[in-house]
RNA sequence: CUGCCCGUAGCUCAAUUGGAUAGAGCACCAGCCUUCUAAGCUGGGGGUUACAGGUUCGAUCCCUGUCGGGCAGGCCA
């Protein structure tokens, strides 16, 4: 089918060119939405009517002629019409669509996927600073990136999964802080605390139960092993670095946790105290210096962003010779550019889109060669969580919220993933944990995954060798649910291309479900192990491909794709 | 007040990036299991795409304005 599609597309192409050098460009197909327009269609004829000064039936219909004396039209296709203003609808013969099962069969685990081009790019999230357990948030951020990830795998990219965090800046003091009152017996609300949100001073202050399990392995001399550090507690309460590098261990490796139960691996974690230890942050200032796209006020240092499409200025390093928060951002990104990721994005929250302008801003300014609009980035809106028709709030300060992890044990990584990866990333998410859990048709986690359980119980109940499938006569398909099926399935490769290049992995969650709901009407529709051999086995290697395809887009969110349910 | 994002069926959301009669699920109504998993299928009702203009063969999509919601706007991160 892909063949199929690649060989009428090159005959569109040359007989457009034919009609004007250079509107080749303009071949491409559609999937028309009703069935009654065809398997393909094309609005060429009605693009190239106003250079051609044509009119756009009339163009069509020269066109159709063209294509009908090409060989591959000749093979494949079993009707042409022209339909509207000047639409091409183009029917094709069931053998044309029973390519495609073959071609499932014998790539497999690959189908779908482009071949490596060796190019390599980075993709920053999660980045949660060592204060506390990953939340829903979090969460998001997790299943968006580690499909995003997955999606740029497909098409053929070399992806870096990197999680940045700080620990040494004042949220970690604010740790430190808090952990060492704890030690020392003190809580939220004791003289020395105080909890009053209105009180200023309450913000140097981590309030969660979380801080006193900290405080008691410090004291417990305890070690802590992170995916990317160790450490052992001196026990000292004085001895302030010691709880600083216990309290962001022993932090890090509840995040750890959080992370393997959603069955995310990073491949590095990158320090922002590095960039300072490191000398970057005092090279990209002076390179901004340098540039002259900086100039001094009120005692501090400004970054002249307003150059580069920012509302204003931005200060870059305070009267007390410290940097804003922002310019290690920018040495951080000139470092992924000179470590050779020329492609890379950032996925955040909403609430963090004011730093994007100055941050590109400052790339530009650098002038290392970096393009416009580096890096990309993907935003999201916050996640609320509802249980019992109620919702449950999410308060860092008073120290309850709901964490990944509770989030998982209440129902699934796999329900986790595939809820939080069904909408758009800019929509607002209610994520309804009683759904999540439903066993019936509600919840559409299970409906894919019961799709692909049942075909595996067909296949199991023929109990046939499942490779010799691969080259059986696929003639027998021709029913209109077989043939709707096997178009959709041809539609795969298109679409993990276009929500790759969208960022949108919630492209590969509407597409299964549609997998899944027209599966299941074929189902419906035949009986798949009939006593006829040939039609047998023809229905059998349809629904092992689209078995395949259901569990390689699975495979992409990170969801898994049960035997049985 | 200013900037960015959003506004689609009663609810939660799509719409192949400017295409044909705007689609799914839930909810509601009516049907389908002595046969491979009914966690399923078939059919039905439900819309002035917030509103008003503009651009063109053609607009949910692009431009302008209005209304409504979210997030930002610090020498905090």
């Amino acid at each position: 089918m892909l063949t199929v599609k690649t060989e009428l597309l090159e005959a569109l192409r040359l007989a457009l060119e034919d009609l004007l050098p250079g509107a080749g460009a303009k071949a491409a197909f559609e999937s028309p939405k009703v069935a009654a327009h065809g398997d393909l269609a094309t609005t060429a004829a009605m693009q190239l009517a106003k250079p051609l000064k044509l009119n756009p039936r009339q163009l069509a219909e020269k066109l159709c002629a063209a294509l009908q004396l090409t060989a591959p039209y000749q093979v494949w296709v079993e009707a042409l019409d022209i339909a509207g203003p000047g639409f091409i609808n183009i029917k094709l013969k069931p053998a044309a669509k029973q390519q495609v099962v073959r071609e499932v069969l014998a790539q497999t685990a690959r189908f779908g996927m482009q071949a490596g081009h060796g190019k390599q790019m980075l993709v920053e999230f999660v980045s949660a600073n060592p204060t506390g357990p990953l939340h829903v948030g979090h969460g998001r951020q997790a299943a968006l990136g580690d499909a995003i990830c997955n999606l740029f795998s497909t098409q053929g990219w070399k992806v870096h999964r990197e999680f940045y965090y700080n620990d040494a800046g004042v949220q970690i003091q604010t740790l430190t802080h808090s952990t060492q009152l704890r030690a020392k017996g003190f809580k939220p609300g004791d003289d020395c605390w105080p909890t009053d949100p209105e009180d200023p001073a309450s913000k140097a202050f981590y309030n969660g139960d979380y801080i006193q399990d900290i405080a008691n392995d410090f004291l417990a001399k305890k070690t802590v092993k992170a995916d990317d550090r160790e450490f052992t507690a001196s026990g000292d309460v004085e001895d302030l670095e010691s709880i600083r590098q216990f309290a962001v261990a022993y932090l890090r490796n509840e995040q750890d946790k959080d992370l393997q139960a959603f069955n995310l691996k990073f491949d590095e974690y990158y320090l922002e105290s590095s960039l300072y230890t490191s000398g970057r942050v005092e090279a990209a200032v002076g390179k901004l210096i340098a540039n002259g796209k900086t100039y001094e006020q009120d005692g501090a240092l400004w970054l002249k962003s307003t150059d580069y499409g920012d509302d204003k200025d931005r200060v870059m390093r305070k009267k007390d010779g410290t940097y804003t928060y922002f310019v290690p951002d920018v040495a951080y990104h000139i470092a992924k550019w000179e470590r050779g990721y020329q492609k890379v994005i950032n996925i955040q929250g909403t609430d963090h889109h004011g730093t994007i302008a100055r941050v590109r801003a400052g790339l530009q300014a650098a002038d290392v060669g970096i393009p416009q609009g580096y890096p990309d980035y993907v935003l999201h809106t916050m996640v609320r969580v509802v249980k019992g028709g109620e919702e449950v709030k999410i308060s860092k300060r008073a120290g309850s919220y709901v964490t990944l992890r509770d989030l998982i044990e209440w129902t699934s990584k796999d329900a986790v993933r595939f809820f939080l990866l069904s909408r758009k990333p800019d929509t607002e998410y209610i994520f309804d944990v009683d759904l999540a859990v439903a066993k019936n048709n509600d919840n559409p986690v299970y409906y894919v995954q019961y799709a692909h359980a049942r075909i595996c119980s067909v296949l199991a109940a023929w109990g046939g060798n499942a490779a010799a499938l691969a080259n059986v006569d696929l003639a027998a398909l021709d029913s209109p649910q077989a043939q709707a099926l096997m178009l959709l399935l041809a539609k795969y490769p298109d679409m993990l291309s276009a929500a790759a290049e969208g960022f949108a992995p919630h492209d590969v969650t509407f597409y299964l479900r549609e997998l899944a709901a027209c599966y299941h009407s074929y189902y419906d529709a035949e009986r798949i192990l009939v006593d006829d051999e040939a039609v047998k086995l023809a229905r059998l290697a349809l629904v092992a491909a689209t078995a395949q395809v259901l569990h390689n887009g699975l495979a992409v969110l990170g969801v898994s794709a049960p035997q049985k349910m």
